[in-house]
DNA sequence: AAATCGGGGCC
DNA sequence: GGCCCAGATTT
């Protein structure tokens, strides 16, 4: 049951449908399928090469490269697909190492793995016939309820709705519905509104196709996120967002949560003008950034600066800082210290300092030559101007 | 640099 | 069953 719109309170469906028309004005409920089909026919995108068919293989194949690609890049990896693997059973019958090479290069390779899980599932158990129903659909691996009723729907007429991210945004504006749709509440109202929203069982299949098609045509190409093109919009006249001016409120943005704080060490380690740096690793934060050693406390930082060279006795403390990143906040302690000199009167030495591929002394004047995070730059740069 | 995105997986 | 993530892109 988990696919019906989840129940809110102790209203039943129907309830809930009935409910919607006191919310919204039901000239608009009723009007915006057929408006919607009579604007896809007109304005929408009819030469896609995933248009134009009811195989539901070739419908599932662009569905599940469309949900992480933009159009004009899936088309070449679409076709060389389906050159190579016309059919569900070729996918299913194939090396994996096949899919994952004629997959390289669109990202996301789970979705690939799923993908193939899928198809082996629908060749090995539904004899290389794809469900009909959303419920069926989304129990594939890789296939949600949003997808699911994409494939229904282009492939067998069936009368779901989609609700990604591009049909959130338009409901969101045309309905003017309000909070941010990634909390459950305000999408499992979304999913009522669309629900309530699909032609009626007088519509054709192509009716419903051109239905579906509209909801991604107009949220790819007029109802964009960052400057909606309005003056096109079949709803113009109706729509909340645009008559009330709030195109960019709608729909609301994700809420500013409090973000936790971590706190670090950071080793200032000097060699006359020249400060150490450190390669971070390849992923994470500050993947593959130059920035200065690391660690999660003071004593560590301490140990670390030992093992560097420096004497111990002259780590002294630089002001904290402060960075913010999306989801924590990142307390700097940055601590500087001198290389020790060295038992040859005079001397200081970076030769003490293991020189390898993640390491460089890089003079104050040259960091911006390294790729170095901003928080890290900012401290550098301060401390340049004082030693100057 | 920040915001966004469907589904999966974790709890 | 709800929450958050992984992995990537767009703005």
């Amino acid at each position: 049951m988990y696919l019906s719109t989840p129940s809110s309170d102790t209203l039943t469906s129907a309830a809930r449908q009935a409910a919607l028309k006191t919310t919204y004005p039901a000239p608009l409920l009723a009007s915006f399928a057929p408006r919607l089909i009579a604007w896809q026919r007109e304005h929408g995108r009819h030469d896609l090469p995933w248009q134009n068919t009811r195989d539901a293989y070739r419908i599932w194949l662009s569905e599940i490269m469309l949900q992480q690609t933009q159009v004009s890049t899936v088309i070449p990896y679409y076709a060389r697909f389906l050159e190579r693997f016309p059919t569900v059973e070729a996918l299913a019958n194939a090396p994996v190492d096949d899919v994952m090479a004629l997959w390289a290069g669109l990202g996301y390779y789970t979705r690939a793995r799923n993908l193939y899980r899928c198809a082996q599932v629908v060749a090995g158990q539904h004899g290389g016939q794809f469900p009909r129903t959303v419920e069926g659909l989304a129990e594939l691996p890789g296939i949600g309820r949003s997808t699911a009723a994409a494939i229904a729907s282009f492939a067998f007429g069936a009368r779901e709705t989609i609700l990604d991210g591009n049909v959130k945004r338009v409901l969101a504006r045309v309905f003017g519905v309000e909070g941010f749709p990634g909390e459950k509440r305000v999408e499992n109202g979304m999913w009522t509104l669309a629900e309530s929203l699909v032609p009626d069982a007088a519509a054709t299949d192509a009716d419903v196709s051109a239905y579906t098609q509209g909801l991604m045509d107009l949220g790819a190409t007029l109802c964009t996120r960052g400057k909606p093109d309005c003056e096109r919009c079949p709803f113009a006249s109706d729509c909340v967002a645009k008559t009330t001016n709030r195109q960019r409120q709608l729909p609301a943005s994700r809420p500013k949560k409090a973000v936790p704080t971590r706190r670090t060490w950071m080793l200032v380690l000097m060699d006359g003008d020249a400060v150490m740096l450190e390669k971070r690793p390849p992923s994470g934060i500050w993947g593959g950034l130059w920035s200065l050693p690391e660690a999660a406390d003071e004593a560590a930082l301490a140990a670390r600066a030992e093992g560097f060279g420096a004497d111990v006795a002259s780590v002294s403390p630089l002001a904290p800082l402060a960075h913010t990143f999306t989801h924590f906040k990142l307390d700097i302690e940055p601590r500087i210290a001198e290389l020790a000199e060295l038992a040859e009167p005079g001397r200081k030495g970076r030769a003490l300092v293991a020189q390898d591929a993640d390491t460089a002394w890089v003079p104050l004047r040259e960091i911006d030559a390294y790729g170095v995070p901003a928080p890290v730059r900012k401290l550098l740069d301060g401390l340049r101007g004082s030693l100057i």
